[in-house]
DNA sequence: GGTCATGGTGTAACATGTAG
DNA sequence: CTACATGTTACACCATGACC
């Protein structure tokens, strides 16, 4: 039996400036970070930074009556760990994935294909959403799911790309990464007959920022309106690797477990912040992955 | 011209800081 | 410690423009 909805509104929540990022917008604001590590971050700084750019809204905010660029834009970091969130650390903290872009350890593309494949729900950045998402038995990382549905359709000799509608009937549905199978299954016989389930109204908004998140990564790419989602010729090539790669991240023993320990959140970053322990993941442009 | 997608702005709720 | 001030996050809402 395909998932139930567990509760109302279900969605993959995610910054809703997520949809803006590209890679000059992440590259200024990391660099803008980089100048003010290990200090309070003086958002003039970088609304002054981005100015005259064209990268960033200036966000001019009446209740402060000043541009204010960092306010809305700092999340796309914190949200994809490459800063720790302001509410956990005062003084501007850099993860050390972040810090791997920066020495070139990382291209932009690398680092986000890693991060973005490496994102879970729960997780710790949000909070309210993190203990329902747990308290439902979630525990989802959507790139991995978005692979096994566009992958398994592939092996099915079905089409293998997803629209939103799709996306908002059949994959937001998905509990656990287990449950891509029956995603399958269920989206083909929708395409075949008419036996379809409704459409998440809800989850619009956020499954089409997703869309654009994947995007960014080496291993989707989305139609030239954006209403559809598919597999790069990146990951055709490399769909051996993926699939191992995949497969390590299903495993839920290495997921981050949410707990009621009152540091959770700085825990996540620890834990989503750190290059080191998953080098191993990175898929280099070059082709292949786990090569220095 | 109607509908929908999207980016931008407003703001409630919450967290934290600070004065007394 | 408490009350009030200030800052941050998370999301609702809305204006605009693209696309039928």
């Amino acid at each position: 039996m395909y998932p139930d909805i567990p509760y109302e509104n279900l969605s993959w929540p995610v910054t809703q400036h997520a949809g803006v990022i590209e890679r000059d917008a992440v590259e200024g604001l990391l660099h803008a970070c980089s100048s003010c590590q290990g200090k309070k971050v003086n958002p003039e700084t970088i609304s002054t930074y981005f100015k005259g750019k064209g990268l960033l809204t200036a966000n001019f905010r009446s209740d402060s009556n000043r541009d204010d660029t960092w306010r809305d834009y700092q999340q796309i970091l914190s949200e994809f760990g490459l800063i720790y969130s302001t509410r956990i650390c005062k003084e501007l903290k850099l993860t050390s994935v972040a810090k791997a872009y920066l020495n070139g350890n990382l291209t932009y593309r690398e680092m986000m294909t890693l991060q973005i494949l490496r994102y879970q729900y729960p997780n710790g950045h949000k909070t309210k959403v993190t203990k329902k998402q747990y308290i439902n038995g979630i525990r989802l990382r959507p790139a991995v799911l978005i692979w096994d549905v566009l992958n398994g359709l592939w092996e099915k000799g079905a089409n293998p790309v997803l629209t939103r509608e799709e996306m908002q009937s059949y994959v937001v549905r998905c509990i656990r990464n287990d449950d891509y199978n029956k995603c399958v299954e269920a989206i083909v016989r929708a395409r075949s007959d008419k036996t379809k389930y409704p459409i998440i109204p809800e989850a619009r908004r956020n499954l089409s920022d997703w869309m654009k998140v994947l995007s960014q990564t080496l291993l989707f790419k989305t139609s030239e309106n954006g209403s559809t989602l598919g597999l790069t010729s990146y990951a055709i090539m490399e769909q051996t690797r993926i699939i191992s790669a995949c497969e390590k991240l299903r495993d839920e023993g290495d997921y981050w477990d949410y707990s009621s320990s009152e540091n959770f959140q700085e825990e996540w970053f620890d834990y989503y912040g750190e290059y080191e322990s998953n080098k191993e993941l990175v898929f280099r442009e070059s082709g292949g992955y786990n090569v220095q």
